[in-house]
Formats: structure tokens, sequence, C-alpha cells
DNA sequence: TATGAATGAGCATTCATTCAT
DNA sequence: CATGAATGAATGCTCATTCAT
């Protein structure tokens, strides 16, 4: 065991140089820092390439080009949120233990990844998309928020009389207008997720 | 030949043409359409200029560069709304009447000017802002429903144990959000404002 | 009078600075001797510019792109060969009389402006033409061989029996590929132009 | 020890799978098809592999360089069509019975490798030969047609006052520029055969 | 005040070639 | 022999801004 080990570990430690060097997953996490840090339109290829120290070609061995980057690192960021937020949610859960545990999360995620939702949600118009408009992760996430009120809704835990696709985009816009402010603002962060919990299940309560 | 001067200056009076011709009147049409027509990225100063039949030079006479030229059109354009909605607020109004009628003052306003308030709120981070960035007009006017919802709390008609900055925010949130969602799925605005209404006002009644 | 023109004088030499400094001819010339020097591939829009004493981006004032300068001065090129070649056929000038004249000029044009020809022939299908193909110059020179041959025949003065269309190509393309090699081998211009004027002569008399 | 090396012998022998595995051929099959579709400049090193079913690196085992595998396969299409042409001549055929008979060879083989010539004889300057120039194939077919009219002059069968070099080259410039436009317009081969058989026959004639 | 020709730093992208495996 | 990920110099082109007139 021991000495199997040993060999691979020197096997291991030989190799990496050339082959299969990890290029993707480095050339990822390269351009999600420096989406962030300065926003699609002031990262270049170039310098995501080379915050990965590769080459400048190599980012186009990975993506078609600078945009397909961008909407790979918003898709990415979206699917670790929906997972994050998903381990909060169990079946049982009142709509208020929903709304509170989701936003803790939310916010706690926010937290821990400074600026990362933000530059996430840049704005689509801004990526020239020549063509198909990619569906804005915010409108996708309303989507979400619009399935949760008509299920509440049908469940008679959340008043009914409202249109639940315009409610979820409503609340998914509260939820990101008062969190980019919050975080602008250093407000303490149990303030923001227990305001809004109680807004949003003030205003959601059956009649 | 005395004659002949004052005819011409007669012609010279008469002709406005080139004396400030309106200049920046024009440059800021032309901007405006512009900017909404196809965002901050793809509109050149050059555009504009032509747009508004003027020399390119003739951009940097009256704006220093295309980001002050932006901010100016941001500005106006939060002038324009908010003198708009300043004409449904009356004394002894409701919160309730408050926030119908600011609603549908918003909605009729954004329908009137389609594509104007979405580019109006290009995301800041999106012109390369060298040192301050102005406050988002989102953030103002969330600071507006901050001081209607204290005004009103204050006055026993609103919950008062919200924290009124972040719900300002908050409810700015829902507003942008569900117009624009509302305004890509042609919503009909009536649905839209009756639910946004009754989702606010159920949310900020006193307990 | 003198005065006006003293005055006149003055303006003008005040003038030529900036003002619609004939950058036009000056890009066209830099781009001619580049492109008949170096080639299409190997001339850069930046070297043109820069031959013309022009920053780089002045050369996109005058020409979409790269190509479409190529294609002027393929024009050009091909309307003043034109222009030489018709000065020396006159009425009622005999086939051999024609052909012999024309020779001459030919190739008096292309010893003084070695290369021209051949950088002007530059096959198109090395230009990356996206869409419609403009007709090779050979091709078209063909075409007016063709009309010659075409003519001389209904005259009686060249061999009735041939295709017009594809004797003038042939024309053309013996005329082309000798010229070339000769040039090459640097031989004697007036063995050049008697022999192939022999040859055709020849190859056209009636039978 | 021996008999292992024998077995592996014959096991090498029996593997051609990896052993020099056609990768030449391969190479040169897929080279010919992607120059001849795509030209010189839109057919990179690396599509040519591909085309071959082989590593990228591998054609760099074969080849130097690019510009060495297109004049390899310009050299290959030259011998091909040499001995195409070859197989239609025969020892005291008349001059016109050579003419006639090559020309139908030739556009034999044109039409049956359409695009082939052509692309074998783009212009050598497209390629950026740093150094000497490789023989044109045009110029030495030229070569080739020289010594014919040199022979058929001193065989008293074609007209001696002529500089063969010069004949050869128009010649062949002549063929060529002649099927070149003939392709394109779709004219029939065995005008084209007959009407350039004519006109070399009667231009070669002696006096 | 108005003009628009000129500028050149800057950008996204390509591709012939290398080399560790 | 074979591979294909990696490279980075090079290219064609854009656009916010300047300035001589």
């Amino acid at each position: 065991m021991a000495e199997s080990n040993i060999l691979e570990a020197v096997v291991v430690a030989e190799r990496p140089a050339r082959r299969k060097a990890d290029s993707l997953p480095k050339i990822k996490a390269a351009a999600r820092k420096l989406f962030v840090e300065r926003g699609y339109h002031d990262t270049r290829p170039q310098d995501i390439a080379r915050e990965a120290n590769l080459g400048h070609g190599t980012f186009y061995l990975y993506y078609p080009d600078k945009r397909a980057c961008f909407l790979a690192f918003v898709e990415d960021a979206r699917q670790e949120l929906d997972e994050h937020l998903s381990t909060v949610r169990f079946a049982g859960q009142s709509l208020e233990q929903l709304i509170g545990a989701t936003l803790h999360a939310l916010y706690d995620y926010s937290d821990s990844h400074p600026g990362l939702l933000r530059a996430a949600m840049t704005d689509e118009s801004v990526i020239d998309t020549e063509g198909v408009q990619a569906m804005p992760v915010l409108v996708r996430w309303g989507m979400e928020w619009a399935d949760m009120v008509r299920h509440a809704a049908d469940k008679g835990t959340a008043c009914s009389s409202y249109d639940p696709d315009i409610i979820g985009q409503a609340i998914v816009g509260a939820l990101h207008q008062a969190g980019r402010e919050s975080a602008r603002g250093k407000l303490c962060r149990d303030a923001l997720v227990d305001n809004l919990t109680r807004f949003l299940v003030k205003a959601l309560k059956p009649d």
C-alpha cells in the first residue's frame, strides 16, 4: 500500500506538466474572478487566460468566444446558487419557514461570494447577443418564485387572488434590489432577512 | 451698400438657424432616441451627433464625454418621471390611493416611453466610471419610497416595524422587475397595477 | 483682382494642414505601392496607412475593409491600362497593326509599372470574397479581345470559324503568361512583341 | 531471447496497423481534397490532419510546414498530369495530331479532377516563400511546349521563325486561361479543344 | 459656435507550429 | 510513430476623442 502510494505520488507529480492540465477549470475560475471583479466589458479573453496561467489562444480551445464564456459563468453561478438554496428546503415547511430559510441561504451565499450575483446578473443587453437572448437569470428565478406562490395558493397557505407570475417577478426584484443596496450600505444581514421575510409573508398571507 | 447691410442684418436676425441653434436639445433628443433603441455600448457619440444633424465634434462642445451624456440622459428621464408621478399625489391621500395612483402613473409613463426606463437603468457598472459612481436611479427612487414608508409609519397608516430603507429598496426592485417582465410578456397593465398595488398595500398594512 | 488672388493664395497656403488633405489619393498611392511590392496578403491596412503618413484608423475612413481597397486598386489599374491602350487605336487600322500596336502599348505599360499587372491580377480566390466574386480583370480583357476578334471576323479580316469567346480568352492568357515570363527572364521586349504579334496575326488570318 | 525477438519481428511484420500506417498517403489525399476545395489560405494543417483522421501533430512528421505540403501537392498533380498526357503521344505523330491529342487529354483530366489544376496553379506569390521561389507549374509546362515547338521547327513541321520559349509560354497561357473560363461558363469541351487546336496549329504552321 | 478628418490605443479572434506525453 | 493541448505573434477592425479650420 505505502509503496504504491509513493509511486502514484511520483507519477502524479511528474505528470501535470502538459497533459490535460485542468485547463477548463482554471479558465472557469479565472473568468469568474475577473468577471466579478471587473465586469464583462473590462475583462478580455486575454486577461482570463493570463489569470489562468495559460496562453491567449488556449481560451479559444474551450470557448468559441468571450460571450460563451460569460454565459457559462452565469449558468454555473445559477446552478451553484440553486443547489445551495435547495439544501434548506424540506417537506412540510410552512411558507414563512420557506421564505425565511431561502432568504437566509440566499444572502449567505451572496455574502460569501461578494459581487458574484451582481456580475451574473449583468444585463444581457450588454452582451451583444446577435440572435437569441438567453433568458436572464433573474427572470428564471422569478418563475421559480411564481411556482412557489402558485403551490402555496393551491394549498391555501398563500393569498390566491394574485397572479403568481407577476408576484414571482416582484419578489425576486425586491430581493435583488434590497440585497444590492444592503451590500452597498453594509447593512446587517439579519435585519435584511428579517424585514424582507416579514414583508413577503405578510404580503402573501391568505385573505 | 447700406441697404444690403440692412438686409443682411435683418436676415441674420431672422435666422437664429446658426445662432445657438438649439444644439443641446437636439443632441439630447438624439441621445435619448439612440440610448433607448440601442443601449449605451452600441451608441457612439458620432451616431448621436449625426442623428442630431450636427457635426461629430459638436457633441463635445456640450458634453465632456459619452458617459456624461448618458448620465444627463438618465437624470432627465428621472426628473421627467418624477414630475409625472408628482401630478397624481395630493394631500390626504390614503396609502392605498397613493400606491395605486403612483403605480398607474408609473406604468403609464413606462408604456408611453417604451424602453426608456430600461435604458435609463442600465447598470452603471457597464459605464466605465473611473472614480465616483453616480447613484443609480433605482436607488434614489428606493430612497423616496423609503420616505413614503417612513411617513406612513409615523402617521400610523403603515406597519412601523419595518426598516424603511430596506423596504423602500425592496418595493422599487419589485416594481422594476415586475414591470420589465410584464413589458416582455405584453401582460395587461391593469392586472399588473392591480396585483402590485394589493401586494404592497397588504405588505405595508399596520399590524 | 490682384488683391483677391493674393488673399486666396494665403488662405490656400494656410489651409492644407488638416483640411481634406488628399488622404484618399495618398492611401491609393500607398496601397498600390505595397500591393505591388508585397502582394495582398503581406500588406496590412496599417502598413498602407503608415506608408501614406496617416493614422491606422484613417484607412477605414476611405475603405470599409482591406478587400475593398484592393479591389479599388485593381479597378484603377485596369482603367489606367485601358486608357493607355486606347491611345494607340485608330480607325482603319489593320488587324496586324492593331495587334502590334496594342502589344507594344501593353508591354510598354507593363515595363514602366513593374509588378503592377501581376499584382492586379492576383487570383481573386485569394481574397476571401464572401459572396459575389468580382469578375477577374483578365477575363474582362479576354472579353474585349473576343469583341475585337468578332468584329474582325465580321469584316473578313480574321478567320470566322473560331468561337470568339474562346479565342479572346486564349489570346489574353497567352499575352499574360508570355509577358510574365519574359519579365522574369528579362527578355528583350521587342522580341516578345514581335513574336506574339506574328503568332496572333497568323493564327487569326482568314482561311 | 532470440526466440522472442523472432516472435516480435513476426508480430511487427503482421501488424502494419500502426507501422507506417499509410499516414503519408492519407495526408496527401486529405491535403489534395482540401487545397482543391478551399484553396491554400483556407486550409489549415490541422484541417488536413483531421481530414486524414490523424492527430494534428502528425502532419509535421511528414512535412516541415504547410508550404512544403502544398508544394508536394502541386508536384504530385504535375506528375500525374504529365503521365496522363504522355499516354497520348506516340512517334510519328504530326504536330496537329500531337496538339489535338494533348488538348483532349488535358481537358479530359481537367474535367475529371475539377478544381485541381486551378488549385495547383495558385499563384506562388500567395505562398509566403521566404527565399527561393519554386518554379511555377505553368512555367514548367511552358518550357515543355517550348521544346515541342523547337523540335517541330527543327523537323520543319512548325514555323521556325518563332522564339520557342516565348511561344511555349504563350501557348500554355492560352490553354490555361481558355480552360479556366470555359470551366466557368460550362462551355462544351469539344468546341474548346477544336478551337484551340485549330488556333495553335494555324499559328505554328511553317511559313 | 461648429465641423469632420484624423487618430491610435485597444479588442476579439486565428492559426502555424511545438512538445510533453 | 502518433498525439492534441498549448502557444502567442499577428491580424483586421472599432471608436471615443482631438483639433485645425
